[in-house]
DNA sequence: AGAGAAATAT
DNA sequence: AATATTTCTC
């Protein structure tokens, strides 16, 4: 009759079922007793008799979750030889005598309770929760082998992930929501109706799961990478069977550092369970933000709305919003990163904004590389007259043949594709490039590196026609590593459409790719060999250092 | 597992 | 329409 832990994933109606071993001399008792628990689906293993009930419980000790002896009074002893033996079982003592010597005799040698008799149904519908208790009191280890299967059920219904256990999500809502409400004394309604059997924890210990279950969801929110959504990426409180008591009793973590995101929900008006959330920030943890102003232009800062922590439903739709402030932040990570670098991972680790997920910055980075490749060249032109002509020229972005068809003394009144990302002025709101935050990193350090293992600028990389003069301001290995454009195509006359840009990218992708995969082939039309800079800069990049000095500074521009 | 692209949602 | 999230693929 052992109960395995595959049992216990069934145990759907816990604590129904529950094995008590029910000691007691006077049988009459036993019976009224027995009956009582039978009647709320337990099953009861009675016995009359000390020895009998010891030697069954060392004999089996997985047959039975919880015991309920009687001290008896006939013997000096009664009983208190069956608690100092199965100390493994949640053991409650009763007694028609209520000695209080006797009370903390039996409570300091173990048990978990000590109850007057007449056992009522009331006082007998809680036993469970001593065994929910040891379970989890317990290290994983050392639980005995019929708690374990316990724990993992209310671990399971608490959607606590005991180990791989499925968790059980109508039961994890039913019971998040009784515990919102944090009261002790729980009328048979949400869990009790899924469970109809026993309980109206009282004992601090039930309510104490579920308080924490709450708890732990805050924490959650505090601490994860990635906000409660299922597929894993949350790093944060993973709570394991092992650690469920420590982790749980833990103060909610404070945030040591890491910034936090403002989050949003979706429903910004509606209620305060619904409203935005903005996380207190840590000054003192701001250490790169460098506009003082920043949180004035924060739209979404500090409704008053500080009451209520994300529940379940909310925190699944929590909105990032990419301020100016978050995206600097990001921004500076990316360069900070370089090109090969820079992936979502490594950026979210190096923004250290709370809350924010891998995926919201991977979305972001999508986004950004988006305009980077696409919009920017056309918003660089046209947005950025003041801009020495190396700025421009040498943007790194890919393919530059099809360079947005546009003439510079032409001032195009319309507005730009994306507004919000190009916009030159570095106060307001986002702007994609990292000129001028960064100048010793600009972002001409962004060499998208299409083939992995290698740089493509290193190897040649398609460009613009070069501007006169500013070269050799720019160290860089890439700018003199294009294509010279000028050679094969008149800018005056390219296309005007920038529908046949896009195939001219993937002729060039298409035309560097063969370069690098067939390094030993003629470069094909319209591709530079390498510069010297930029071969140094790679090997130096893979680590080598030592080079033949043999090197005439022919990176001319 | 995680990056990136595409699809989808708001 | 812009942008964030989710889903899918590799």
């Amino acid at each position: 009759m052992v109960c395995t832990r595959n049992d216990l994933s069934a145990w759907k109606d816990f604590p129904k079922g529950l094995r008590v071993l029910l000691l007691d001399e006077d049988s009459d008792s036993a019976a009224e007793i027995k009956s009582k628990l039978e009647a709320m689906d337990y099953i009861v293993y009675t016995f009359c008799n000390e020895s009998e009930a010891l030697s069954a419980v060392s004999s089996r000790p997985e047959s039975f979750h919880v015991a309920i002896i009687e001290v008896s009074t006939s013997s000096n002893n009664g009983g208190l030889k069956f608690l100092e033996t199965a100390k493994d079982l949640p053991t409650i003592m009763t007694s028609n005598i209520h000695c209080i010597s006797t009370m903390m005799k039996c409570i300091a040698l173990g048990a978990v309770e000590f109850l007057r008799k007449p056992l009522s149904e009331d006082k007998l519908r809680n036993i469970w929760q001593h065994v929910v208790h040891k379970a989890f009191s317990v290290g994983g280890n050392d639980l005995s082998e019929s708690l374990k299967p316990v724990k993992d059920s209310v671990a399971s219904m608490l959607h606590l992930q005991s180990e791989e256990g499925e968790p059980n999500h109508e039961h994890s809502d039913k019971i998040e929501d009784a515990s919102m409400i944090h009261e002790n004394d729980r009328e048979p309604s949400a869990v009790n109706s899924k469970y109809p059997a026993p309980s109206t924890p009282q004992l601090e210990q039930g309510g104490r799961l579920l308080v924490n279950g709450d708890v732990q969801e805050h924490t959650n929110w505090s601490t994860e990478k990635e906000s409660g959504d299922p597929d894993g990426e949350s790093k944060s409180v993973e709570t394991t069977s092992g650690n469920i008591v420590a982790e749980v009793t833990a103060p909610v973590d404070q945030p040591q550092g890491p910034r936090e995101t403002m989050v949003k929900g979706e429903a910004d008006l509606v209620d305060c369970t619904k409203g935005e959330r903005t996380v207190d920030s840590h000054p003192q943890d701001r250490v790169n933000s460098k506009d003082s102003h920043a949180g004035a232009k924060r739209p979404n800062t500090d409704s008053g709305l500080h009451s209520s922590w994300p529940n379940k439903a909310d925190r699944k739709k929590l909105k990032v919003e990419w301020t100016t402030e978050l995206h600097k932040e990001f921004v500076q990570a990316v360069d900070q990163l370089g090109i090969d670098q820079a992936i979502p991972s490594r950026i979210l680790e190096l923004m250290k904004v709370e809350g924010l997920t891998r995926h919201n910055v991977a979305s972001h980075l999508q986004k950004y590389r988006m305009h980077k490749r696409h919009i920017l060249p056309k918003e660089d032109n046209r947005r950025w007259p003041q801009s020495d002509q190396t700025q421009r020229s040498c943007y790194p972005h890919k393919p530059i043949m099809a360079f947005p068809p546009y003439h510079s003394n032409h001032v195009v009144p319309v507005g730009p594709f994306y507004p919000m990302w190009g916009t030159p002025h570095p106060a307001s709101i986002q702007s994609w490039g990292s000129q001028g935050y960064y100048p010793w990193q600009p972002t001409e350090t962004w060499h998208w590196k299409p083939y992995p293992g290698v740089h493509a600028d290193a190897w040649g990389c398609p460009v613009m026609p070069i501007p006169r003069g500013n070269c050799s301001k720019h160290s860089k290995y890439a700018e003199c590593s294009r294509i010279d454009c000028s050679s094969t195509m008149d800018n005056s006359s390219m296309p005007q459409s920038s529908v046949e840009h896009q195939p001219a990218e993937e002729l060039i992708d298409e035309v560097v790719k063969e370069a690098i995969n067939k390094p030993w082939l003629p470069l094909p039309l319209g591709l530079k060999p390498p510069s010297t800079d930029s071969v140094l800069a790679e090997l130096s990049r893979q680590g080598i250092s030592t080079i033949p000095p043999r090197i005439n500074g022919s990176n001319s521009c």
